[in-house]
DNA sequence: TTTTAAATGCAAATGATTTGCATTTGCAAA
DNA sequence: TTTGCAAATGCAAATCATTTGCATTTAAAA
């Protein structure tokens, strides 16, 4: 399965605990908290500790198997397996849905601000916050 | 003094620690954690408790006196004077020195993403990430 | 198999931020 | 000016996501 291939090349030992998480992260079409995904592992009756759910994340990160990313205003962080190099995140205020964008319009404005700036521009995050469409219908209809 | 200003129109009662903090927040060219205020407050000998501090701040961000941000890579968060509306942040991953960029490039980048998930879009965060003209030479010389 | 570095479980620590409560203070009304 | 009181503050303790130390287990190379 694709964990398993990735773990492989990775060069990290190809673990119960990894496989389980990895799994939970390629399935998911929302980023997950560590304690979310600690919870499924739970339902899967997969005994693994949180601290090793944290430790695994971390080196998955490492890897670049999965990211870790900083969206909703609590202080959780939230992490998503790593398909697709690019990305940015369109959350909903309301339900939290998070979508993941592909489309990128940054390119030439990075160069300029290279240009204004001398920074060496290496990447940047773009959060978009807005209602999704449920949303609006059941604010709508209050 | 702008900070008095700005204290007494937004309703807040005109007290020492905020009047001092607001005024550290003009002063700073960078956006500050809310233990790097305090200790300038010790150094200006003046005691305000580090949870009055996060008081305080909370305060000022509900009245939009001042914009709470998270960009570093730890989990502090850091706040910053709100003198303009919309902005973003180019840090620099070698020092963490932030410059504040105050054009715009997604305007119409919002509009088509609407479009395409229905979402009502209402704002954004753009963090730009990469190496200061100063670090770029340090490396450099390495 | 044997060997050993890496991975894990468990409990305790961390550290930024928040909160409960007693006391103080800004400021509007008298 | 003085008074009354809601709002603000200090202090200590609580929170809570995340990390860490250490003893034990395990993946996988030899
Ligand atoms: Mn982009
Ligand atoms: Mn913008
Ligand atoms: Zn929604
Ligand atoms: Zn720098």
């Amino acid at each position: 399965m694709e964990s398993e291939e990735r773990l492989k090349n990775s060069g990290l030992k190809t673990t119960k605990s990894r496989k389980a998480i990895l799994d939970i992260l390629i399935r998911s079409d929302q980023p997950m908290a560590a304690e979310q995904i600690f919870l499924v592992l739970k339902e899967e009756q997969i005994a693994i500790n949180l601290s090793t759910v944290y430790r695994t994340l971390e080196s998955l990160e490492n890897k670049d198997l999965v990211t870790k990313i900083s969206i909703l205003d609590d202080d959780r962080m939230l992490f998503e397996y790593n398909q697709l190099g690019h990305r940015h995140y369109l959350v909903c205020i309301s339900c939290k849905k998070i979508i993941t964008v592909q489309n990128c319009p940054l390119g030439t404005y990075e160069k300029t601000l290279e240009d204004e700036t001398h920074f060496n521009i290496i990447g940047h995050k773009l959060y978009l916050y807005g209602n999704c469409e449920d949303c609006q219908m059941k604010n709508a209809s209050n």
